[in-house]
DNA sequence: TAAAAATAGATTGTATACAATCTAATTATA
DNA sequence: TATAATTAGATTGTATACAATCTATTTTTA
């Protein structure tokens, strides 16, 4: 087997294992300060698009979050029994599914805030690094083709 | 809410989440690809630490894959009912187990360079992009902190 | 060297992920 | 407008992930 070939299989030259390892690091990381709210990360996430904007679709939120119905919906139907959301039938379109927050999930949104600031701790990146990172991630997500 | 809150709670400020969708983004994308070898995204990933270096402690290849044991005995179990591996008690050792490349293991490295190769195509970045992501990726990884 | 501590890997339980399929409802079109 | 095509979300099945725990074995240390 000749040495490109031998490179090109190498585990540290593959792009996207960096990325697997990273964000599973990071999102690791995040685990014991989400416990103290009881919730996960990716119902932290989902959280955050709601606080950004209340009332989407199941579906806008799987848009934005890159995730489908079979993750969501069982994730949906935690964050309501935690009383933190609530699913609404929408009247209009019967298919529809309308998420909404509660008061105990807009309650939420102001006590969290110590999250992001101790994951920023942990990443010790600077703001040059930070933004150079964000801009190489959203170029790659742009480029992908296939699909 | 003030307004520096709203901006560090915001969703695409998240560099973790950014990490997180595009990862899932493209090892989506070598499903396909993966498919027609029969191995999924995180089976391909150990083999290629195998091809690197066979005989290899589960221990080993955890560290090296981010991976426990909850992981990789299920995962493990699966490559050697596919014929690829197998698992060996060491002899010296009786709590370790070390994994050997099946004589099919090392013929599907052969095969599967194609995959790499079309995974390069589809995650549109030049030479100096794709190296400075790997530094940044490898610069968060080595900086974090907490456990 | 006998008991305590540490270690490797397996097991258990919970929570994603996602493709494929299903159901009910809405739109498009012949 | 009746039927086909599409769509939103739920369901099913497979495969991770990982914390916590367990078991068997090896190492430490009192």
């Amino acid at each position: 087997m000749d040495k490109l070939t031998e490179e090109t299989l190498r585990l540290d030259n593959q792009l996207c294992f960096s990325l697997y390892a990273t964000s599973k690091e990071i999102i690791r990381r995040y685990k014991p300060l989400l416990d103290k709210f009881d919730i996960t990360y990716t119902q932290y996430i989902t959280l955050l698009v709601l606080w950004e904007q209340d009332g989407l679709l199941v579906k806008t939120l799987g848009e934005r979050l890159y995730l489908d119905s079979g993750t969501l919906t069982p994730l949906l139907t935690k964050l309501e029994s935690k009383g933190l959301i609530i699913k609404q039938k929408d009247t209009k379109d019967s298919r529809e599914t309308t998420i909404h927050l509660t008061g105990k999930g807009r309650e939420l949104k102001e006590k969290i805030i110590v999250v992001p600031s101790s994951m920023g701790a942990c990443v010790k990146l600077d703001a040059e690094d930070f933004f150079s990172l964000q801009k190489l991630l959203k170029k790659v997500r742009n480029g992908l083709t296939g699909e």
